[in-house]
DNA sequence: AAGTTACT
DNA sequence: GTAC
């Protein structure tokens, strides 16, 4: 009864709402699900940990000459790389012939869990790409079109500090919208939504306790059009 | 061209 | 914004 008198300092946050839902839609076929990775990101994070003793951050450029400010690293059947030829999978790492470290268990049945949630069946997952974002780093607006498969869901894993997801349309200049992508959050997009326009703007300087100011961001794709 | 872009 |  009292407190009703302050009722007026009462301040709500854009997205506190959002954060608590079991899932948000952005578009048929494509779904935030808020902190579904939460309780295995420890376990998450070891995965990863284990992936870049065998396979190191690289900074890759584009065919444009630029060096790109995310490191990336691959695991699984093929890794994702760029160089001035342009951009393609490959069962090898670029430098030094040797295949990509293994695709985790730990991560093809959370794959499952979130590609099952957003009402789709289990893909083969031929492909994971792990990303390190420092503050200031981004990945521009961008659609994923260097698989031969268009439909498969890309299944992606937010870790560490929150970053603000770009989602567009099928056309670059398509509106954009902004969501909070925390840790723990996962993002599934296929069907209808596969090849929409999607990036992250440059991380904000801000610390989480399990991966100090980076933001760690796992990506999970089917490569081929048949597995 | 998935750019801490480089211009007009 | 638009261009490479």
């Amino acid at each position: 009864m009292t407190g009703d008198l302050f009722d007026f300092l009462k301040v709500t946050e854009p997205g506190q709402d959002e954060s608590r839902a079991e899932r948000i839609q952005l578009d048929p076929g494509a779904f935030i699900f808020p902190g579904m990775a939460l309780s295995r990101a420890p376990e998450l994070l070891e995965a990863a940990r284990h992936i870049v003793r065998q396979a190191p951050f690289r900074h890759l450029v584009t065919p444009g000459g630029h060096r790109m400010s995310v490191a990336m690293t691959s695991f699984g059947d093929y890794g994702w790389i760029s160089d001035r030829s342009g951009y393609r999978y490959t069962h090898v790492r670029p430098d030094n012939g040797q295949p990509w470290p293994v695709m985790p268990d730990l991560f093809r049945s959370l794959v499952e869990e979130a590609t099952r949630a957003a009402g789709f069946p289990h893909p083969p997952l031929q492909s994971g790409l792990l990303n390190l974002y420092r503050p200031g780093t981004r990945l521009s607006l961008h659609q994923d079109k260097d698989e031969e498969d268009a439909e498969t869901p890309i299944v992606s894993v937010s870790l560490g500090v929150a970053a603000t997801f770009l989602w567009g349309g099928l056309d670059r200049a398509s509106p954009l919208r902004r969501f909070r992508l925390s840790h723990g959050d996962v993002v599934v997009w296929g069907g209808p939504s596969r090849m929409m326009f999607h990036g992250i703007a440059p991380l904000a300087v801000s610390s989480h306790p399990l991966t100090g100011e980076c933001r760690l961001n796992l990506t999970f794709r089917q490569i081929t059009r048949r597995s």
